[in-house]
RNA sequence: GCCCGGAUGGCGGAAUGGCAGACGCUGAGGUCUUAAAAACCUCUGUCCCAAGGGACGUGUGGGUUCGAAUCCCACUCCGGGCACCA
């Protein structure tokens, strides 16, 4: 009981023991004794726990945000990036559903027909590697921890269609990734091809060039390894023009993540050519974005994989040097090739001709030409680029400049615009000239033409894992590789025990699901035992989700059409490219095929920041993660809900404070008390003038509230509530009329009802209503009202405020002045000086420039 | 190296050309209480002043403007992305 103010608390008041939450501490397991000191008790006007359970359990049993096509209202798609069931959400994790649901809320009850699913990227490494270490099969941990999560997000008050959940790892949804599949493969988008490949020697597996950062496992740090395999892609290069053209199209999208993506697309314009090599029948072809410098070329480097190297050199004398240095190189990972600083290379005693004046040229073969882009060899052109010039340095090589430098320049190579030089029919034209002609000229000629480069290399989808989702590929030694017909899917992952892989898929032991017969003739056969990469299971889901128990097709086209693109998806930034690239591509090819309209899945974009705690981002690999159960049981989801909202903005990093919470704990319960009748006095009486002021300043924070949630500012959002709060308290303190109290109430609670849903619901069902907030209509704002009649003038001498008077809000210009000049203190700044200047910006300011 | 973003009280932040510091937190004092907790009230950027008030103040230096946290130029620091990509 709380004394003082005659309020009740539902606190136990002991300061250093409170028996409820203690055993609440003792009972749950959660070892946090940071916040169980704290707040032995925290006491508060309503009991949280209850009316949580009871309205989670109204909007779950009256199926409020359960919803089905219907073309009277608008849709509105709403979805954050399908979460891996981890089964520990934390704080970081809450901010993201927090804005979703808030959003779903908002949308609902602004009459448009909301979808916001949620399901499970439910293959992957943690759990597998979990089923390593403990024998638990990856199945029994990762349905538990779905089961986690679910109750943490219900506890959030989270509200989903839960009739469309889907996990990856159900046979009813992996049999569409190998569908999915076998489409790519019948239109040559996915094949098989022995290639160099990024291994991660600590998960045993290989990588796509996307999760290798730095050199290392995206996922466990381990330095990566090149190898030799033969391995499944996706051909998203195919696609690179359209996916870096669309971005364009995609202006919702934050400009980071659209550059980010421009930038892995990576698309160069330039030239390319053969090049022939003198006294042997061998030619290589050259890419280059520079065809205006190639009179400069003096000599031609080959990446020390070019398949031609081995030709060139063999029986010569430096065979032995040359193979070496590929020895070397090929042992080295990228990363250490480039920390060398210092270039290196070795000529093969061979030389090519330049095709533009036959002059010979020395070919070298130098690990600072990469095999991975272009044609892994190039014209060298020393003149004109950096790092032609520090190899040429180094090896005595000559130098031609074939632009002319301003004459200031006191650089190497030279990079920038001039005219050429040294280059006969292109002397004296400009770059973009150049370029052109000798694009031209080669291409007359037929030795090269104008050529497209791009960074991004195909998708390597293979995984050599257990829990992922079975290629559906079969190899016969008299057909080759045969698809898995399309009646026999899913290709099911079969139960094992040792879930260790050595260098190879552990499917591959798996002898009852290896051996098969060729769906062609008939004949023994094998099983592809790699399974794809889980980012293939994430690139549709969303599609799925429009038509999720759909036994005979991947979905229905009208469902899909009527619900996509997604309105609204949001996400981490680290999903920028990966995640992203990929989505965008599957559903350009489902597009190809006739099976959805869209072509780009995400119209609006928003990328959260992290939440930050002791100086890191909140991560359980960093040990600093604040779980959420506690602060429910504390405070109460809304507590929680209102301080992920109102801790900065959504798109910036944000620092974790318990104090925060206690903040918005406090703001709750003097609603709470204000709206239940404790605070003040509530009479029968017509509106005072103050009255009608607060009506006025909740009409303004209806339009605040609308316009700050639409721009995504619900930072700002939250404290607008808050002041009104407290004006409603101060009002009722002196007495207000029911009549005000009613609107100014029901009002307040349809704006805080997306942000502290189950709050608002339960005290607009004490408030007498029997409607179901989450379905009532937004308030609209009345424009007159909110109008304001007084406003505040500020008065300025110089620019710099000397007085503040309250003026009408339609003042004229001349008695704005007016007013202003007649003022004491103003006079007293302006006498003795001259005013030369009056700046007026009626009602607002009044600016006096005196000399 | 290149590209992008950021820097505002003791803290999170607000203000997008017109009252800098909304709102919240923290801290100090007070009311109530035997006492504490809770709640409530007052104060809480720095400096000067008995007071009324004044000066300074949004990373640093310059500029535009009657007026700049906000626009422009240069710099410093922090964060992110890309990087022998021909």
């Amino acid at each position: 009981m709380r004394q003082g103010t005659g309020l009740r608390r539902r606190g136990c008041g002991e300061r250093l023991r409170c028996g409820r939450h203690l055993s609440y501490l003792r009972e749950s397991g959660v070892a946090d004794a940071d916040i169980s000191q704290r707040y032995p008790c925290w006491p508060m006007s309503y009991d949280h726990r209850t009316i949580e359970a009871k309205w989670q359990q109204r909007w779950a049993t009256e199926r409020t945000f359960s919803v089905s096509v219907d073309e009277s209202r608008p849709k509105f798609y709403n979805v954050s990036m399908y979460p891996y069931p981890s089964g520990e959400l934390h704080m970081g994790h809450l901010r993201n559903y927090t804005y979703v649901d808030l959003l779903t809320r908002y949308r609902t009850m602004q009459g448009y027909n909301v979808l916001s699913p949620m399901g499970w990227d439910s293959f992957g490494l943690p759990a597998e590697n979990l089923a390593i270490e403990t024998g638990i099969h990856p199945r029994v941990s990762t349905e538990s921890q779905i089961e986690a999560m679910k109750g943490q997000l219900r506890s959030l008050g989270a509200v989903y269609d839960w009739d469309r959940e889907l996990a990856s790892h159900q046979p009813e949804y992996y049999r569409w990734d190998q569908w999915l599949f076998l489409k790519l493969y019948e239109r040559g988008l996915a094949y098989k091809e022995k290639a160099p490949v990024n291994w991660c020697p600590n998960d045993q597996t290989v990588l796509a060039n996307e999760q290798v950062v730095d050199g290392h496992c995206e996922r466990c740090g381990a330095q990566v390894e090149r190898r030799e395999l033969s391995q499944w892609f996706f051909r998203i290069t195919e696609y690179a023009d359209r996916l870096l053209d669309d971005l364009d199209r995609l202006d919702e999208w934050p400009d980071r993540v659209r550059t980010m993506q421009r930038n892995w697309i990576g698309r160069s314009e330039g030239a390319s050519f053969t090049m022939q090599v003198a006294d042997t029948d061998l030619a290589f072809e050259v890419f280059t974005t520079r065809p205006d410098t190639i009179f400069g070329m003096t000599f031609a480097v080959l990446a020390p994989e070019h398949p031609l190297v081995e030709e060139m050199v063999a029986g010569t004398e430096v065979e032995e040097e040359v193979m070496g240095y590929r020895r070397r190189a090929a042992s080295m990972s990228e990363m250490d090739r480039v920390a060398e600083g210092e270039k290196s290379g070795v000529f093969t005693g061979r030389y090519a001709f330049n095709p533009v004046n036959e002059r010979k040229v020395p070919i070298y073969i130098a690990d600072y030409v990469l095999m991975g882009y272009g044609t892994g060899a190039i014209m060298a052109v020393p003149g004109e680029d950096q790092r032609d010039w520090d190899f040429a340095e180094k090896y005595g090589v000559d130098i031609i400049r074939t632009v002319q430098p301003p004459e200031d320049f006191e650089g190497k190579a030279y990079t920038g615009e001039g005219v050429a030089i040294n280059s006969d029919f292109l002397d004296g034209m400009d770059r973009e000239t150049a370029i052109d002609t000798m694009a031209s000229w080669l291409e007359e000629r037929k030795v090269g033409g104008p050529t497209l480069n791009y960074r991004l290399r195909d998708w390597l989808i293979s995984r050599q894992r257990y829990w992922g989702c079975p290629i559906p590929m079969i190899e016969c030694g008299e057909c080759g590789l045969v698809p898995v017909p399309e009646e026999e899917l899913p290709v099911e992952l079969p139960d094992i025990d040792d879930f260790r892989p050595e260098g190879q898929a552990p499917l591959a032991a798996v002898e009852s699901f290896v051996n098969t017969t060729c769906p062609r003739c008939g004949g023994p056969a094998l099983r592809e035992t790699d399974t794809m990469d889980t980012f293939v299971d994430s690139s549709w889901y969303y599609l799925r989700y429009t038509d999720p128990n759909n036994a005979d097709a991947i979905f229905d086209r009208d469902k899909a059409d009527y619900w996509m693109p997604i309105d609204q998806y949001i996400g981490g930034v680290e999903h920028a490219v990966l995640h992203l690239l990929y989505a965008r591509f599957v559903t350009k090819v489902l597009h190809d095929m006739g099976l959805v309209s869209v072509e780009e899945p995400f119209a609006r974009l928003f990328t959260q920041g992290m939440l930050v705690k002791d100086g890191a981002k909140m991560s359980k690999s960093r040990g600093n993660v604040v779980a959420p159960d506690p602060y429910y049981e504390r405070f109460g989801a809304d507590a929680v809900r209102l301080f992920e909202l109102f801790m900065g903005p959504p798109t910036d990093d944000a620092i974790w404070s318990d104090h925060g919470v206690e903040g918005t704990s406090r703001f709750l319960d003097r609603l709470w008390d204000a709206v239940t009748g404790e605070i003040g006095e509530i009479h029968p009486g017509s509106p005072t003038d103050p009255d009608r002021d607060l009506r006025a300043e909740t009409h303004r924070t209806i339009q605040k509230v609308t316009t700050d949630i639409d721009r995504f500012a619900f930072n700002t959002a939250v404290p607008a509530l808050m002041t009104l709060t407290n004006l409603l308290v101060d009002r009722l303190r002196e007495g207000l009329s029911r009549e005000v109290f009613d609107e100014v109430v029901g009002i307040l609670l349809h704006l805080l009802s997306p942000m502290a849903p189950h709050v608002a619901h339960e005290l607009w069902e004490m408030t007498g209503h029997g409607t179901m907030l989450a379905t009532e209509p937004w308030p609209a704002w009345d424009a007159d009202l909110a109008k304001r009649d007084v406003v505040t003038m500020i008065i300025q001498v110089n620019g710099k405020v000397r007085d503040k008077v309250q003026v009408d809000a339609d003042i004229s210009s001349d008695d704005a002045e007016t007013i202003a000049r007649e003022r004491d203190r103003i006079r007293d700044w302006v006498d003795g000086g001259e005013v030369r200047k009056v700046i007026v910006r009626e009602p607002n300011l009044v600016n006096f420039v005196v000399s």
